[in-house]
DNA sequence: GATGAATGAGGATTCATTCAT
DNA sequence: AATGAATGAATCCTCATTCAT
C-alpha cells in the first residue's frame, strides 16, 4: 500500500529518504521469505532478522503482516501483469504473437524470480488467501491470453474447448520452471535461473508454440 | 473442502480395527488441510476439528505434526509414484508411450486430487522441507519420463538439451492441472477435477504428446 | 459462559473435578484484579500469577480475556441481580419496604465487595463496554424500583420528575460505599467494609429511606 | 465525545501563544479520553488522533503518560476543589449552608463533567494510582463538608456516627450522577447532562438536603 | 514545535506437545 | 484410545518512549 508502485529496480534518480531505503529492504527481504515459506511459513521475526531491525519496526513501515504480504504482492506481481497487459494490447492490432508475450513473461518473471514462486503459493492455497488483486488480474490476463491464442493461425488444430487448457499449459510451464528450479538444481546440479537456463526455457517456450500453433508462415524469430 | 473425494477410496477389502480407522480419517482430514494450506498453514486443531476428535487424541496415532505430514506424504505419494515406477518398468521393454505414461499419471493424481498439490508445496518451499521420499522418488521418475521421451519417435526434432525442459513441462502441465483447479472454479466457474475436467484434460495431454512428439506412424490411440 | 451461574459461595455437596476448581480460582482472582483495576487495567500475567498457573493455561478455561471479564461478571453480577429481582417481585403483592430492598442489596454485595466496583467499572466507562448483561439487568431493576418506591405512601412529598433521581441516588449509596472504602481507610483509618461499618451503613440506609420517604405509620423495622 | 463541553472555558482573557493552544487541546482531548476509559484503557495514540497530531508531539508538551494524566487531574480537579474549598472558608464565619454548597459544587462539576469521572476513577483504583493531590484536597473537603453538616440545625436527628456516612451519601449522589449520565442517556434516553437535567438534580439535591436536615427555619431557598 | 523511524517491554493469543486420568 | 489440563515457545501486535531531523 504505502510501497504503492515502487518499481523493481532503484529508480536511481530520485534521492531516497532513509525510511523509504527501510521499506523496500523489508519488501525485499519479505518477498524472498513468502516465496520460499509461503505467507504462513514466513515469520515477522523472520523479516526483521533479514532487514536487520527489530519486530515493531516493521510496524512503522507496514501495517501488519497481511499488508506487508500485499505489499510485496503489489509490488513483484503489479508491475509484471501490469508490463503484460500494455504489451498484449500494444499487440492487438498486429498479429498476436504468443512467442513473443512468453519472451516477454521471461524476460520480467527472470528479473525477479520470487515473483513466480508468490504466485505459485497464492494459487495453491487458492480460493482462501488468493488476494483479490491476484483475483482481479488473473481475469483479463488470461482472457486476453485466450484471445491472442484463440486468434493464432495454427490454432485450427485445437479443439475450441481445449484452447483454454492450453493456455494454463503454458501458464503452468513458465512458472512452474521457476517454482522448480531450487529441486531441480539439487537433484540435477542443473540451475535452470541461470543465464544459461533461461535462455534455454525461453527458446524451449518459443518452439513449443511454434510447435503447438505453427503458423503455417515463415517463423517469427525475434528480433526485437 | 476441495478435497470432498478425499474418503473416496476405503480399500474395502481389508476389516478394520476401530483404531486404524481413526487413523485413516486423520490422514485424510491432515491429508485435505496440508494440500490446502501447506504445511505451516495447517495446525493440529484444524486437523482434530476436522476428524471430530480433540488434538491429544492426535498423539494416540502420530507422534508428531512432522510425523503426521510424512504419513500423509508417504500414504499419498508413494503409492501414486510406485504404480507409476511399476507401469513405466513393466513397459520398458516394449516401445515408450508417452501419452500412455500421462494417462496414466491423471488417473492416479485424479483419485486423489490432494497429492498434485502436496507434491507442489513440496516442490515450493523446495530444499529446506522437500521430504527425502520426494527426493528418492524425483529422480527415478524424472530419469524414466527423460527415457521415455528420449525414446520417442518424433523427439529428433528437439535440440538435446530441451528434453529435460519438455520432461519438465509436461511435468508442470500435469500437475499445474490440479494446483490451479480451486482457483479456475473461482474465476471460470468451470470445475478442472470433474469427471469431464479431467477427461478433456486428458484428451489435451495425448494430443500435446502427439504434436509434440508426433510418431509418424499410425498408432496413437490408447486401447489398454 | 463455560463458569455459567456458579454460585459464588462453594456448593460443598458437589465433588469439583480439577478443571473446575482451577476454573473457580481463575475467577475469583481475575474478579478481584478487575474490581481494582478494571478491564484494560488488568493483564492476563497478573492473573496467572493470581492463579499461580501460566498464562497459556487460562484459555483451557476461558477462550479469551474478554470472556473471562463476562464470565467473571456473570458469576458475579447475575446472582445478586437476580436474587434482587426475585426479592422485589416477592414482594410486589405486599406493601413495598424500600428499605427492606436495601438490606438485602447490602446483604449480597457484603459478601462480595469486588462486585459492587466491577458494576461502578462498567458504570464509568459506560456506554462503550458496558456488558450487554448489564444492559439487560439495569433496566427491569431500575424500573422495579422506580415502581416500588412510586407505591410508596411517602412519595407524595416528591415531584414526580425526581422520582428516577431518587433512584438513582439510592443506587449512588449503596455502590459508592464499595467503591469508596479502600479510599476511606486510607483517608480516614476506618474500614467501611468491616461488619460494623456495614451495619453502620445499612442502619443508615434505613434512616436515609425512612427519612426521605416517610411512611405517616409505625417505622417499619427489619424483623428478618 | 462526552466531553463536548471540554472546550467550553477559554479563559479567554490572556493571549494564547500557539504551543500553549496545543497543550490545552492535548489536555482536553486526554481529559476526555481518561474520563472515560480510565487510565490504562487511554493510549497516546488516542489522545494524539483526537488532537489531529503524532504522537511524539505529545512529549513537547508533557514529558510522560504519568505526567499528562496528572496534568489533566491538575486542571481539571484542582480548580473545583480550590473554588469549593474558596467557597467554603467564605462562608465559614457564617452559618454552614449544605444545599448552597451542593448547588456550588454542581455548577463547577457541571462545567465539566469529565472531572467528576476522572475522580471516580481514582477512587475505584484507590490506593494504588490515588493522586497526592486527590488524597490532599479529599481531606479538607471533606472535613469542611463535615463541619458544614455537623453545624447544621437538622442534624440532631442523626447519630453522630452517621455523619460520615450522611456526608459520603451526598458525595456519592453529586458525583454519581456524572458518572451515570451516559449509561442512563443509553437506557433511558434522558440526557441528565443537558441544562435541565443538571437543573433538575440541583433541585433534587436541594430537596434532599432540605428533608435529611430540616432546618425548622424559613430561610431554605439561594437568594445568592 | 513537529514528526518519521526505531525499539524494549509487554499485551493477548496460538501452537505443538506432554501427562495424568 | 481419548481427553482435560498444563505449558514453553513463539506469534502478531501495541505501547510508551526516544532521538535525529
Amino acid at each position: 500500500m504505502e510501497s504503492g508502485l515502487a518499481s523493481a529496480s532503484p529508480p536511481a534518480g530520485r534521492p531516497r529518504r532513509k525510511g523509504e531505503r527501510t521499506a523496500e529492504r523489508i519488501l525485499d527481504t519479505a518477498e524472498s521469505l513468502f516465496a520460499a515459506h509461503g505467507y504462513s511459513g514466513t515469520t515477522l521475526r523472520d523479516v526483521a532478522e533479514g532487514v536487520g531491525v527489530r519486530i515493531p519496526s516493521l510496524y512503522n513501515h507496514f501495517p501488519s503482516k497481511e499488508a506487508l504480504y500485499a505489499a510485496v504482492l503489489e509490488r513483484g506481481i503489479g508491475p509484471v501483469l501490469s508490463a503484460l497487459l500494455e504489451y498484449v494490447d500494444s499487440r492487438a492490432q498486429g498479429r498476436p504473437d504468443t512467442a513473443r508475450l512468453l519472451d516477454r513473461i521471461m524476460q520480467l518473471l527472470a528479473r525477479r524470480p520470487d515473483i513466480a514462486r508468490l504466485v505459485q503459493h497464492e494459487t495453491l492455497t487458492g480460493g482462501e488467501r488468493l488476494s483479490p488483486m491476484l483475483r482481479d488480474w488473473f481475469l483479463p490476463i488470461f482472457s486476453r491470453a485466450r484471445d491472442s491464442i484463440e486468434a493464432h493461425p495454427g490454432v485450427d488444430q485445437w479443439d475450441p474447448e481445449q484452447i483454454p487448457l492450453l493456455v494454463l499449459a503454458l501458464y503452468h510451464v513458465v512458472l512452474g520452471h521457476f517454482t522448480i528450479a531450487p529441486v531441480w538444481r539439487d537433484l540435477e546440479g542443473d540451475d535452470l535461473l541461470s543465464t544459461d537456463g533461461l535462455a534455454r526455457q525461453t527458446r524451449f517456450l518459443g518452439e513449443l508454440v511454434t510447435t503447438l500453433l505453427p503458423e503455417h508462415s515463415p517463423r517469427t524469430t525475434s528480433q526485437e
